[in-house]
DNA sequence: CTGGATTCCTGCTTGC
DNA sequence: TGCAAGCAGGAATCCA
């Protein structure tokens, strides 16, 4: 599942495409272009001007206001290739050629991502909320957001237009580091607590990027390799595993309709 | 506004 | 062994 870490390691690692042009833009399943401000074609003998990241979405700005903006989904991959390379795999539902001997794929078996042809990126991102490992992302933000909501702190975590990138994966992990159970409702939250979890946010994210993402199953970077920090989880994925920290076994419950991992001995 | 449920989709896992 | 059911989840949408 793609969130913030695996985004942005995907951004980093195609970031050598910048200044390429854009040649042929191929949909082959038109159900994954999303939204279509501009036709497909107009991004042909353009620039990529910039690769940037918002939250879990990846954003190809061309010049005069054209940007291919992706996001992953749950299964989705965007990684490039030699231009002559052939793959023999299904779902690949867009291909792109660029200028510089190389294309770019994007498969996604489950099709819960898609592609979007966006002129006004701002109007498109207004309802993000704030990215996590920006210096306005603290302790005060978060005590702020979580005030008065009696929802469970592991669904505000995940709520995009709060704070922008945590998933399943790393709303459990920092909330193990940070020692706090996913199910509290949000606002019962003391004050030490808020700042435990505004750094373990911080900790866990910064973690998986320097890991390269985190490869469950379907995860690739840009160029279609596994990430290594599924090695460093203490909680996701392993429900009846021993506690890294205490060794009693790890819990798993629905919380939010999302399975939630837990060490009820550490995490209060 | 808030929070919960539902929907989309495929492929892996589970159980009979 | 084979098949069907169960499960996984990001985000939009709907409803109370």
């Amino acid at each position: 599942m793609p969130e913030l870490p695996e985004v942005e390691t995907v951004k980093r690692s195609l970031l050598t495409n910048i200044g390429a042009k854009f040649m042929v833009i191929k949909i082959n399943h038109p159900a994954v272009l999303r939204r279509q401000d501009f036709k497909p074609e107009e991004l042909c003998g353009k620039k990529i001007k910039s690769i940037e990241r918002r939250g879990k979405y990846l954003i190809l700005s061309a010049t005069s206001q054209r940007n291919l903006v992706v996001h992953l989904g749950m299964s989705g991959r965007f990684f490039m290739l030699g231009v002559q390379e052939q793959l023999q795999e299904p779902h690949i539902h867009a291909e792109i050629v660029l200028d510089n001997q190389r294309k770019l794929l994007y498969q996604d078996a489950r099709r819960f991502g898609g592609l979007w042809l966006v002129k006004d990126l701002a109007s498109f991102f207004r309802r993000m909320g704030k990215e996590p490992l920006g210096e306005d992302f603290n302790a005060v933000y978060l005590a702020e957001v979580i005030k008065n909501r009696k929802i469970a702190i592991k669904s505000l975590l995940l709520n995009q237009s709060l704070i922008a990138g945590i998933g399943n994966i790393y709303a459990d992990e920092a909330l193990f580091q940070a020692g706090i159970l996913p199910s509290r409702p949000a606002g019962t939250l003391s004050n030490e607590e808020i700042i435990r979890l505004s750094r373990s946010i911080k900790d866990v994210l910064q973690m998986g990027i320097e890991q390269r993402g985190t490869t469950f199953r379907d995860y690739r970077d840009g160029n279609n390799e596994t990430g290594n920090n599924q090695n460093n989880l203490q909680v996701y994925g392993r429900k009846n595993l021993p506690c890294p920290v205490c060794g009693k076994l790890i819990c798993c419950d629905r919380i939010g309709g999302r399975s939630s991992h837990y060490c009820e001995h550490c995490q209060l």
